[in-house]
DNA sequence: CTGAAAGCGCTTACAG
DNA sequence: CTGAAAGCGCTTACAG
C-alpha cells in the first residue's frame, strides 16, 4: 500500500489490516523501478541478475504476488478461463472440472464455472454478457453446447480462443480434443457378437448430443461388418437419463420377443433399462446381457456390474486446457483412447 | 474503443474485430461525462430520468457492458466469489456449483472453481496465493476443507468474507449453512427402531468430516433413547468411500452373529455393504436392513434402491451465496431441512 | 540493462 | 443533478 494510506492507518490508529504488498511497494524496498518488479515476475529477459535477486527477495519479504486484475486490466491476458457446460451427468462435469483446473493452475490460470441452459430463450444474451463482462483468454465447450451455433459464434465474433470437447459438428471448426466413440461402440458390439449375440438391440442417446449418433454409428458399422441385421424394433429412443432408460426397458419387454443383448449409448440409461428387467425377473446375463457407456460411477453399484467403456474425462479436459493455453494459433484435433470395460453384465449366448 | 484506435485500425484497412465499447464510448455518444454513464451503470441515484435514458440508449445501441476487471481494479468488489472443495462425491460438487451459480448470476457475480487436496503440504501457500492474487469478494467451503484451520486463518486475516457449509469445528466461528444431520442420523435410527430392529450396526464416516460425528450422535442418541444397547462389534470404522464400506462388510460378515440392520453414514458405503451382502448370499431387506445417507445417485441404481437421507444440496449452495451476497457483517446460521427417503432397502423385523 | 510516461476501464472523493 | 481529477495496480511502448 501507498505511504500515504498507511500514514492515514497509523494516525487513525486502525488495526492495520494485513493490506496486499504492490508493485510500488517492492520497487521501492528493492530500490529499483516497478518496470524492473514487473520484469522479474514475468520472467523477462534483460535484467542483471543480481537486480533480479534484489527483486525477488523484496518481493519475498513482502509476500507480493502480482495482482491478476491489473494485470488483466493493463495486459493482453486476464487470466481467466470458463468451463461452459450444460450436462446432467455431475461425474462427466466434476472430472471436467478437476482436469481443466489441474492445467490452468500450472500456468497460474483460474476457471470460471459456467453452467448454462442450453434451451434458454436468451442462451445468446448469456454468453454475450459473459463474454463482454470479463476478457476470457478461453473457452471449453462440453456437449451438447460445443455443438451451439449461438455459442460458437459469440465466441468467435468476440475472438476468443475456444477448444472444444467431443464435438459433432463440423468437427474442424475449432481445436477439439475427443475419443473415438464410433471405434468405442464398434469394439463393444463387436464383443457382443463374439458373446454369440446375433439380435442385439440399441438405445439411442439425446439426439442433441454428437455422442449418441456417432455411437449409433459404431453399432451400425459393427452390426453389417457381421453379416448382422438390425430389427428395427429393437432401436429404442433414448435422452441419455435414467428415465428414458426405464421407457426403453418397458417397449423392449412389453413384446413377445426381445433381443438377446442390449446396447444402451450411455451407463444411465442401462441402469433404467436393469431396474425394468429386474421388476420382470428378466435375469441379467443369463437371459439379456446389457452394455452401457461412459463408466459412471453406479456401473460398479448395480447388480450385475455393467460392462462400458471407459472415457478419459479427467485426461481430456486437461488437453483441451493445455490446447488453450498453448496460444498457438493452429487448429489441434486430438484423439484420446477409450476403455472397454467388461464386467458381469454380459455373458455367452448360447442358441 | 476510443476514437484514436479506431482511427488507426481504419487506416491500416484491419479487419475490425469487434472491440468492446467503453464507458467513454457511452459518455461520448451519449453526451455526458463517464461519471454519469457509471451512476447510471450502477442504478446509482441522483440523475435525471431524461439522462438517465438516454445513457441507457447509448449504451444498448453500443452493446456496452462494464469490464468487470475494471471495476473490481477500481471498485471495492471484485464479483468474483470462490468455492473451495476437497470432496469425492462428484454429485455434491455438482449441486454445490449449480446452487452458488444460480444465485451469483443474480446479482452478476462469478465463480471460480478451486478445487483443493486438504492434505496437500502447501495447502497454507495455496490458499495464500489465491487470496492475494485475486481480491476474492467472498469465498465458500465445504467439508472437509470448512473445518481447515489454514484455511479459515488464511480467510481471516486477509478478511474475505466466508461461508461454510455443513461445519464442524467452532460453527459460530463464521456464516453457515446447514442441516441437522445430528436429528436426520436420530430419525433414520428411529425409523429402524420402529421397525422392529434393536440390533443395529453403524458404520463411521471420514473423521475428518463433521457429519461423521454428528451422524454418529445421532444414531447414539436414538439407541439410548429407546434403552437398546449399541453393540461395540458393530460399530464399524470408514471413510466415506465405497471401499471402505466393502471393508465394513467384511468386518460384519465374517462373524457369527451380525445385526438387523446396519446404518451406514453415506451411502458409498452402504453401497459397499450391500456388494458384500450379495457376495455372502445375505438377502436384502429380509436378513438384513440397511440405510444410507446423501441420497447419491446410485442409491435408486442399486438394489434394493436405497433409505437414505436427502440433503438439500442445491438450496443449501444457493443460501451460501445468498449469505455471502448480503454483506452484512452479523454472523448468519441458517439450517435447512433433509428428507427421510423410505426405500427398499429396509423391511420389517420379525424376531 | 533500466526507467519515466501513458494508459487499460472503471470508481472514488470531491467540487459545484 | 452533473462533472473534472485522481487513482486502482499493473503492462505497453518508448527512450536512453
Amino acid at each position: 500500500m501507498s505511504d500515504d494510506h498507511k500514514k492515514i492507518r497509523a494516525e487513525q490508529g486502525l488495526i492495520s489490516a494485513p493490506v496486499q504488498a504492490t508493485i510500488n511497494d517492492v520497487a521501492g524496498l528493492a530500490g529499483v523501478s516497478i518496470k524492473t518488479v514487473s520484469r522479474v515476475m514475468n520472467n523477462e529477459p534483460n535484467v542483471r541478475e543480481e537486480t533480479r535477486e534484489r527483486v525477488r527477495c523484496a518481493a519475498l519479504s513482502l509476500n507480493y504476488t502480482p495482482n491478476l486484475l491489473a494485470r488483466s486490466l493493463a495486459g493482453s491476458r486476464s487470466f481467466m478461463v470458463a468451463l461452459l457446460y450444460d450436462n446432467p451427468v455431475p461425474s462427466y462435469i466434476f472430472a471436467m472440472h478437476n482436469g481443466v483446473v489441474a492445467r490452468l493452475r500450472r500456468s497460474g490460470y483460474h476457471l470460471l464455472a459456467e453452467p448454462l441452459d442450453e434451451n434458454a430463450p436468451d442462451l445468446d444474451k448469456q454468453i454475450k454478457l459473459l463474454i463482454s463482462t470479463i476478457p476470457l483468454d478461453g473457452v471449453i465447450l462440453t456437449p451438447p453446447l460445443c455443438d451451439s451455433e449461438v455459442i460458437l459464434s459469440a465466441l468467435e465474433a468476440a475472438q476468443i480462443p475456444y477448444v472444444r470437447v467431443s464435438p459433432f459438428v463440423n468437427p474442424d471448426r475449432s481445436s477439439r480434443v475427443f475419443m473415438d466413440e464410433k471405434s468405442a461402440a464398434f469394439q463393444m458390439t463387436s464383443y457382443l457378437i463374439e458373446q454369440g449375440h446375433k439380435d442385439i438391440g440399441f438405445v439411442h442417446g439425446h439426439p442433441k448430443h454428437g455422442g449418441s449418433h456417432r455411437r449409433y454409428e459404431g453399432f451400425y458399422q459393427a452390426m453389417s461388418d457381421h453379416g448382422l441385421v438390425i430389427n428395427p424394433d429393437w432401436v429404442k429412443p433414448g435422452q441419455f437419463s435414467y428415465e428414458s432408460g426405464l421407457e426403453a426397458g418397458r417397449s423392449f419387454f412389453a413384446s413377445a420377443t426381445r433381443p438377446s443383448a442390449i446396447f444402451a449409448s450411455n451407463d444411465y440409461m442401462a441402469f433404467g433399462i436393469m431396474t425394468i428387467a429386474q421388476q420382470m425377473d428378466i435375469k441379467i446375463p443369463d437371459e439379456l446381457s446389457i452394455v452401457g457407456f461412459d463408466d459412471a460411477p453406479g456401473s460398479i453399484l448395480i447388480w450385475p456390474h455393467l460392462s462400458t467403456i471407459r472415457q478419459p474425462v479427467h485426461d481430456i479436459a486437461y488437453q483441451a486446457a493445455e490446447i488453450l493455453l498453448d496460444k498457438s494459433l493452429e487448429k489441434k484435433a486430438l484423439e484420446l483412447p477409450f476403455e472397454l470395460i467388461k464386467r458381469s453384465s454380459t455373458s455367452p449366448h448360447h442358441h
